[in-house]
DNA sequence: GTGATACATAAGTTGATTCTTATGTGTTTT
DNA sequence: AAAACACATAAGAATCAACTTATGTATCAC
């Protein structure tokens, strides 16, 4: 859960797909495996991966596992990103939009 | 300069150094490489790579390069934060106190 | 209890990444 | 013009990441 972790998990396409679909709510590992072109154990692989990483958490229902996004498991990158905010000035922009729709 | 090279370049450590670096301003290939107990032409890789994500550019004076933070090149991981938003409800807090910062 | 289901772990293979040394191109210094 | 410097590119070796099949553990359905 540190931040070459994140990073490195963050780096495979499978795995950033796996947490799009996280971020609609929880899901299992058959779920998280739908429409993906891997074995099983792939998906376990992965699954850990995020985990060490810090970035998804998990309950045990019966003989299913239940994954979620942890909630501040992008704080490190968001951090990292704030470095270089300099570096984005159009960006802040948006930013600054949707904070403010999101006071409201 | 797709969203899948981006985090592929991110995920490196001494690329990721390499860009704290530049940060600070522009900077030689030969700079670059200070501190890193790596070869010449690995840091000319490294730069190759940053460069194909679009996180890089650069520009020839006389016999050496010097490379500078593509202003731009991290919009797509904000974009991509953005999509996760909802899960990290106590860094915003975080940047709406930087955006406040950087209005004055 | 037996068989099926959901998931994890082990071990090995393959392909991608990262490094090295060797060499090439262009620029500056002497 | 020759030597030194800054960097890039090529080719090959070593390491790492992602996948596979095989197998193990726990839970559920019958």
């Amino acid at each position: 859960m540190t931040e070459p972790d994140i990073f490195r998990a963050l780096a495979d396409p499978t795995r950033r797909q796996m947490l799009e679909r996280l971020s609609a709510g929880e899901r299992n590992a058959t779920e998280l495996r739908e429409g993906l072109a891997i074995s099983q154990p792939a998906v376990s692989q992965h699954i850990a991966v995020l985990r060490g990483a810090g970035l998804i958490e998990e309950r045990k229902t019966g003989r299913q596992m239940l994954y979620r996004i942890r909630p501040d498991g992008l704080a490190p990158v968001v951090d990292w990103l704030t470095r270089y905010r300099a570096f984005w000035p159009e960006r802040i922009d948006r930013l600054k939009t949707l904070l403010k729709e999101m006071d409201q």
